[in-house]
RNA sequence: CCUCCCGUAGUUCAAUGGAUCGAACGAAAGCCUUCUAAGCUUUAGAUGUAGGUUCGAUUCCUACCGGGGGGACCA
């Protein structure tokens, strides 16, 4: 990469003093800028002007530089631009055919073994749209890591014991359960009902950890079963799968253990119950083992990390999950700094925003909760309606995938951490800023290169030669990918991905206004251009989790 | 009361301490006998308030105002 050409050559005459600064690819200012010499003038002794003609000097005699960059200049408030020479920026398209389905990764981390855990929801519980925010995320940063070389595990945590249970199987007992929606229905009707039956519940709770009870326990095998099929109905939906699942009732013994161990050293009595005092740390004090003695979250997730490093001995270990526990993680985070130093520095945290809906917030103990099922399926049918004139073999599967990119799209457009508002008639919406504006964008290259097959033109990627002007569509694909993939993982934040998907679109929807592809003197270079911006889009919405259809 | 996160066009979102703060929807005006108009072109419109650090602040610090999360036996 040049821009890589740039940084390195820059930190060589700078020397081991010098101060980061950043090479960022610029679509205004030449092809790259710098801001290097704000950055270093003042450590060197010279003022910026004089600063950046030394280093535009010493650049001008690396070889490597003159080879690829046309000219450098000095803009005014104390920037270095690099113009790239046009057949550098003509010639990548070449690249990108050449690398296909590999463009855009990079070698950065391989070797590393990384666990990702995501999604984790609870069986007897609905898996509802918040779920989507969760797994979409996970996923996609799944594929970003392993884009960058990393070997990749995902791993998903499930709650199969605690007094969410209790309240499905006491609700259980109650209704008639044939699905999965159904067994939310049993859990919110526990859940209304816990206040006035809260012993019968709690009885339910201790025989679902002892199995001391051939009745509870034919429920909890029924109600655990039919969530674990059902989420796995959902995972494929969305195109996503786990390596690894992990569940409460393992963690919750051995977080106990592992608690008891340091009792009296990390946590402490308190009240009956086992506690980690947060506040000598400027946190807050939370229970790790109750006074019944049962492993509380906290516990747990101890309990987890260990079971994690043992399964899958990691570098790094992500984990996502809604931002209403960032608090809880921060305490989390510090006992297990004391009890598993080595486990806590290789953990990061990455929290996602609430999904909120214009009526309020949502709640499964209410039963005031959209499933994502039927969320998807309200897409989904708007798009069915769209397409309905289309001459389209398989529509369903189409609507599907275009109601996938369209929840995928606006969650990772943002950056994650902030809350989503879903209004749906514009979440229904298809227009401008949207998936299915990337996925048209796609389908328009698809076309025409149908087309040109069709009508047997020639297909180009013999050839890049081309006397036309270098288009701003080009300058946006070079090298836009692989530079956008290194951010979002540096951040782990897939909206770079996504942000930049979308230009690459508006630039393609104005390049194709603007220019004729078929029937043209141009016609073998700009297929082989369509080609690439084809391959971009893919391996983009690939790394995203969004779904590439042929046709739309 | 304590604590964490967030305040950017009418609305929903962008912007690794950098150059003129970007999109989309909505509003106004155009473009389909030409490769799929789910598209394109043009116009209007924004950094909560007051200080501070910096050559440079939407970004970092302080206070205030506004919204949200969390605050011992749920997660």
């Amino acid at each position: 990469m040049i821009k890589q050409l740039i940084q390195n050559e820059i930190t060589k005459i700078l020397g081991a003093d010098m101060r980061d600064f950043v090479v960022e690819k610029s679509s205004t200012f030449g092809n790259y800028a710098t801001n290097a010499v704000m950055m270093n003038a003042k450590n060197y002794g010279k003022n910026p002007r004089e600063f950046a003609e030394f280093l535009v000097s010493e650049l001008s005699k690396s070889d490597e530089i003159n080879a690829v960059v046309e000219k450098m200049e000095i803009a005014g408030p104390g920037f270095l631009n690099f113009y790239v020479k046009d057949e550098v920026v003509r010639g990548h398209i070449a690249d990108i055919l050449s690398e296909k389905e590999k463009y855009g990764n990079n070698t950065s981390e391989e070797g590393k073994k990384i666990i990702i855990e995501y999604t984790d929801p609870n069986p007897f519980k609905e898996f509802h749209i918040g779920h989507l925010m969760t797994n979409t995320l996970g996923e996609a940063l799944s594929r970003i890591i392993e884009a960058c070389g990393a070997e990749t595990k995902r791993a998903c945590y499930q709650g199969d014991v605690g007094m969410h249970v209790a309240k499905a199987i006491y609700g259980m007992k109650n209704m008639e359960i044939t699905d999965a929606h159904s067994l939310g229905k049993a859990y919110a009707y526990g859940s209304q009902n816990y206040d006035e039956h809260k012993e019968e519940i709690q009885e339910i709770n201790r025989k679902v950890y002892d199995k001391s009870d051939d009745e509870i326990n034919e429920l909890y095998e029924k109600g655990r079963a039919l969530s674990l099929e059902y989420f796995e109905h959902i995972y494929k939906k969305l195109g996503t799968h786990f390596d690894y699942y992990f569940f409460e009732s393992k963690t919750g013994v051995l977080g106990k253990e592992i608690v008891e161990q340091n009792l009296n050293k990390v946590f402490f009595k308190s009240d009956g119950a086992v506690v980690f005092p947060g506040e000598d740390y400027g946190l807050h004090t939370r229970v790790f083992i109750n006074s019944e003695g049962l492993p509380t979250y906290e516990a747990k997730e101890l309990g987890l990390s260990k079971i994690k490093y043992d399964t899958y001995p990691y570098e790094e270990s992500v984990i996502v999950t809604g931002n209403e526990v960032n608090d809880y993680f921060q305490v989390l985070l510090r006992a297990m700094s004391l009890v598993f130093p080595e486990l806590e520095k290789k953990t990061k945290h990455v929290s996602h925003g609430m999904l909120r809906l214009p009526s309020g917030k949502m709640s499964s103990r209410t039963g005031d909760v959209i499933s994502a099922e039927s969320f998807l399926g309200a897409l989904s049918a708007m798009s069915l309606e769209k397409i309905s004139d289309r001459e389209i073999e398989d529509k369903g599967k189409l609507a599907d995938e275009i109601a996938v990119a369209g929840i995928k799209y606006s969650i990772l457009k943002q950056s994650p951490g902030k809350d989503i508002i879903f209004d749906f008639d514009k979440s229904l919406s298809f227009e401008g800023d949207s998936g299915a504006y990337l996925q048209y964008a796609y389908v328009r290259t698809q076309s025409i290169l149908r087309k040109a097959d069709i009508i047997g033109r020639a297909r180009v990627s013999e050839t890049v030669l081309d006397d036309s002007e270098i288009s701003s569509l080009e300058k946006t694909l070079f090298e836009g990918l692989s530079n956008a993939v290194l951010l979002a993982r540096k951040e782990l934040s897939p909206n770079y991905i996504t942000a930049y998907l979308t230009e690459v679109c508006r630039e393609f929807n104005a390049y194709y206004e603007q220019n004729q592809i078929l029937s043209n003197e141009h016609t073998a270079f700009r297929l082989t251009l369509v080609e690439a911006v084809g391959t971009v889009l893919q391996n983009g919405l690939t790394l995203l989790g969004i779904p590439a259809p042929e046709k739309m």
